[in-house]
DNA sequence: GTCTATAATTAGATAGAC
DNA sequence: GTCTATCTAATTATAGAC
């Protein structure tokens, strides 16, 4: 079992969490090593003991969100040894949009690094995007064939799922100011699951 | 009629199409101004003299991009009078796939700014993406109530609509990269406008 | 209108005390 | 393990020649 951590912690892993944060906000150009060590707590020159460059540093931030991610979705699998792989499948959606919620840093990591083609874009897809593109192709693949799910290129459903799932948590300000909707309230979040199950399920 | 422009201008408009490329790679912050002068072609000084600093910059920057999709969607429009309501509503989700894949730079502008609350938020989304927002639902709601379209509060509705759409585009060189497919040949973008017609549709 | 030169600030990283 | 002090390089913006 891995720290989902709240903080806490000692200070490598509240410079981890600060920089998530950060990282999140400003993307890695934009993110300032000096604002990183002020969130944590600690001074500019901790980053560099703890990480040894502000590159590992945002290497290590990104291996900690999606283990987060990971941890949310096995958790909610396990002890669901019975339930049939539809209703599994719907589980794990659900599960990814209350994630996208409360961890919106998770896809403004991805969406920041995720349109240039450099170093950092090609290590985050092969170690992370591409195998949770794979293990989301197994579930929906067997279901596809029996109808279950929308009629579309798996690569378009998975675009759309993660796309349309967390755009509005990952614009959570402009979206609050848009529409006047709280995008962290609880029924909020719930009723998007609702949408995005009801958009791509069939049965 | 507005300048939609491919470079060729003056130094204003190469500076403006330079800056709308780096600060949708980049971000603000990450976006330097000696970049954007070398893309085109000019001297970093050059910049604080026809727009007087890099905020000012990419006010316009915003400007003209978004000046851009209002051109293309209004262009679509044009000399549809006898069009019915749901046919037209279509069209328009379809060019603004089109226009997404052509120019992703507008959503990676969007997501770049959208997800802190700050000065730059609040002038884009009031000046902007609530005009837009509000645009899309007067032409949505009329067929909403007419049960042409899926059944969900607008609010989800746009967002879905902006998420899904724009992504698969906007995370270009990672979608490359994950699926093997080239998210700017034509059939990819069309057949993912259709999947995204499909959904939000119910006529 | 566009350049070169440069000022003022801030960036990431290192040295060395404790 | 954490700090203060500081180095070097890169940042935005300005001054002034042409």
């Amino acid at each position: 079992m891995a720290r989902s951590s709240t903080a806490a912690d000692g200070s490598p892993r509240r410079i981890l969490d600060a920089a998530i944060e950060v990282f999140a906000e400003r993307s890695f150009d934009g993110a300032s090593t000096r604002d990183i060590a002020a969130r944590a707590g600690v001074t500019q020159p901790l980053l560099n003991y703890h990480f040894s460059s502000k590159d590992e540093l945002w290497h290590a931030a990104v291996d900690a969100i999606f283990e987060q991610l990971d941890d949310a979705l096995r958790i909610r699998t396990a002890g669901l040894r019975g339930v049939d792989p539809l209703t599994t499948a719907k589980l794990l959606v659900r599960e990814f949009v209350h994630f996208s919620a409360r961890h919106p840093q998770l896809h403004r990591i991805i969406t920041g690094e995720g349109k240039t083609d450099g170093e950092r874009m090609r290590w985050m897809t092969d170690r992370h995007t591409k195998p949770l593109y794979e293990a989301t192709r197994d579930i929906f693949t067997p279901l596809a064939d029996a109808g279950q799910v929308v009629d579309l290129p798996f690569a378009s459903i998975y675009y759309i799922l993660t796309g349309a799932g967390p755009h509005m948590f990952v614009l959570g300000p402009e979206f609050h100011r848009v529409t006047g909707l709280d995008p962290t309230a609880d029924d909020v979040i719930e009723r998007h699951a609702d949408a995005i199950i009801g958009l791509l399920f069939t049965a």
